[in-house]
DNA sequence: CCGTTTCATGCAACCGATTGCCGCACCACT
DNA sequence: AGTGGTGCGGCAATCGGTTGCATGAAACGG
């Protein structure tokens, strides 16, 4: 504010308009503060403004699309804002306009394969074009924490992914009013969200059914946690089984960890009559394949498995996993859409996803004895 | 700003404050706006202000610290943030102060191993400190465009994940008043910025020597994209390839994907006088794994093999992976203190990482004919 | 040629914080 | 009792945008 800083180029713009600027001569721009120039800082809206000959609302309203601005100043103020090389401030943005444009993802884990795929392909989506991505993990203890930090404006648009149980508390315990879409398993309560999710029943039910095709009696499952929801994976499982009229053995629980695959793998293992498994993902079938090479039994000669996810590498196995290719990448692109869409008040855009696919490799054959 | 919004429970604080407010008569607060109880709105300081009957300076002062506020006063903000239950709204704050208290991760890949450990690793400290995290993943053309995006103020404080050329390039691009932490390889070109490494010279050494003890005449290398800079893993072979005085072969360069560690493990499968491989981290392992597998050669009978990152699941592949496990989430935490202090002005910490370790499993064995 | 509608754009308030400056009240000291 | 120092806390400006409203000019109809 020092007095030489408040030179007269703002004026200038109005009171000097010629002809070459076709900006008529009432225009006498007062709403500009002479700060515009201080060095070494970002130029603002203000400083385009100054540049373009106009307000700095105007400038707003040309990077917000609005259909009130000249074509001739809307050309103006580009030209200004590319001279400059502006670019708007998010944090003023989201204080002015209320919540932020960009997408915070809420997910329990950043690791595991399904998880860190939909995470790879809202990223994807996300920087394409060009919104600000923020992650945000929950722990069991922390669903309260976790609402408030989403709650705040500048989180945006929520994207939930909501795989297993925590996922759900979270949404269950989100307010209303903020903008959120659910990456879920079919099947799982309605809460009032636009959710989007893979069919991961026909999944399982088409893996189940290439086994039970093979000649298998039935097929044993090794399931992920929080499994059981209707929708999911053991439900297809479940469906192939009953389709065929097979029985339908008890399902062994196991954690995420493979160790704790191999410690189920092992039950299996020890039993005669068990010649099918279908792994609840790759990695359990990876515990579980270890575990039958301990007890001495060959995969797929003994033992035919599947499992689920296609995890890269999975096709280098010994042997080659049989395993069921889910498009987590296009669910999560699918979701980011689906979140601008909420955030802006836009229309729901039409979704496709790649249907599962059953990979057929070398962990499966038909039974030794038939 | 109705006539009825605007009641009296603002100037009660000051003009009838009585003794049980323990605050002078003096205090008459003109600056809070009659916008106070906009319902359905999250609190601002301003509703806190009123509340507790000062001005929402002084609610500022005390969330930010302030040693200039008397401990009644404090006590006072403090229970009316916890009544209204306030969160302070991280745009304003960022637009006030000037840029973001959050973090945000500047990285080429978010799935392979040793990326999504460091970012597990930022992402639990980050959480724990309540410190809001993003993420920008950069790809080779798009140099520019990360820079203009973490930039912008409302990134907060980067972290660079440098281990590759592009991370590198980033950190060239980009401006130097943006506060930045580099997580790197040791032995990187410094550009005045605060690095932090994993000693991996030192690991693919020790996994070299490890090699080398058992009795093989040398050690071939398959490497990961982008080795060969001086402190990574290609160098510590070498070292201990060196010091030994052992031929030092041609490094066979392959992607990150496990078809092309096939190719290369093909390659070396059809070399008798390869015995003992030193593998770029555990995906490739694998396909050289199944290449050797392929060609017939038994792991670890004809040829011993060596990953690195020790991921999920390595212990329990057939034959088990001898690794090195690197502490990639302490390097992620680490990364996120030093950028926490960058952002602040505060002095560096000490930092300590668990130094790699060399995990002896099944894959290594001295050669058949010694 | 004048009145009315439409369009473009400036005005001012607002979003919710931070921060330098200033003033008041109290205490201590002479 | 007067005076000076100190510390708490209010004032006002600021950060960089968005948005409802007002206004002036152009367009249009009778």
């Amino acid at each position: 504010m020092t007095p030489e800083a408040s030179d007269d180029r703002w004026f200038r713009a109005g009171w000097r308009s010629g002809p070459e600027l076709s900006l008529p001569d009432y225009h006498v721009i007062v709403n500009a503060s002479p700060r515009h120039a201080r060095k070494g800082a970002a130029p603002s809206i203000r400083d385009v403004a100054a540049e373009a000959g106009v307000s700095h609302q105007t400038v707003s309203r040309v990077l917000n699309e609005s259909p009130r601005v000249r074509p001739a100043t809307r050309a103006a103020v580009l030209a200004a804002i590319d001279r400059l090389g502006f670019r708007p401030n998010r944090a003023a943005r989201t204080l002015g306009f209320g919540r932020a444009s960009g997408v915070t993802v809420v997910t329990s884990n950043t690791t595991l394969y399904g998880y860190a795929c939909t995470l790879q392909g809202i990223e994807e989506a996300a920087r394409t074009d060009g919104v600000a991505l923020g992650i945000r993990v929950v722990e069991s203890a922390e669903v309260r924490q976790t609402v408030d930090y989403v709650s705040d404006p500048s989180a945006g648009g929520l994207i939930v992914i909501a795989f297993d149980p925590l996922g759900t508390a979270v949404l269950e315990a989100l307010p209303g009013h903020i903008p959120a879409i659910v990456a879920a398993e079919p099947g799982a309560p309605d809460l009032g969200r636009v959710a989007i999710a893979l069919d991961e029943r026909r999944a399982a039910a088409d893996a189940t059914r290439h086994l039970l095709e093979l000649g298998h009696r039935t097929v044993h499952h090794v399931a992920i946690p929080s499994e059981g929801r209707s929708g999911g994976r053991q439900a297809g499982w479940r469906d192939a089984l009953t389709e065929a009229r097979a029985e339908i053995p008890e399902v062994l629980g196991c954690g995420w960890d493979v160790a704790s695959a191999y410690v189920a793998g092992r039950q299996l293992a020890a039993r005669p009559d068990v010649t099918a498994i279908l792994c609840g993902n790759d990695d359990i079938a990876q515990g579980v394949r270890r575990a039958l090479y301990d007890a001495g039994k060959d995969v797929p000669g003994d033992v035919s498995i599947v499992g689920f996810d296609d995890i890269p590498g999975s096709a280098f196995w010994t042997p080659a996993l049989t395993t069921v290719r889910m498009d987590f990448a296009g669910l999560g692109r699918a979701c980011f859409h689906a979140a601008v869409a909420e955030l802006t008040g836009r229309p729901q855009p039409e979704i496709s996803l790649v249907p599962p696919r059953l990979i057929v490799r070398e962990s499966t054959a038909p039974p030794r004895h038939r």
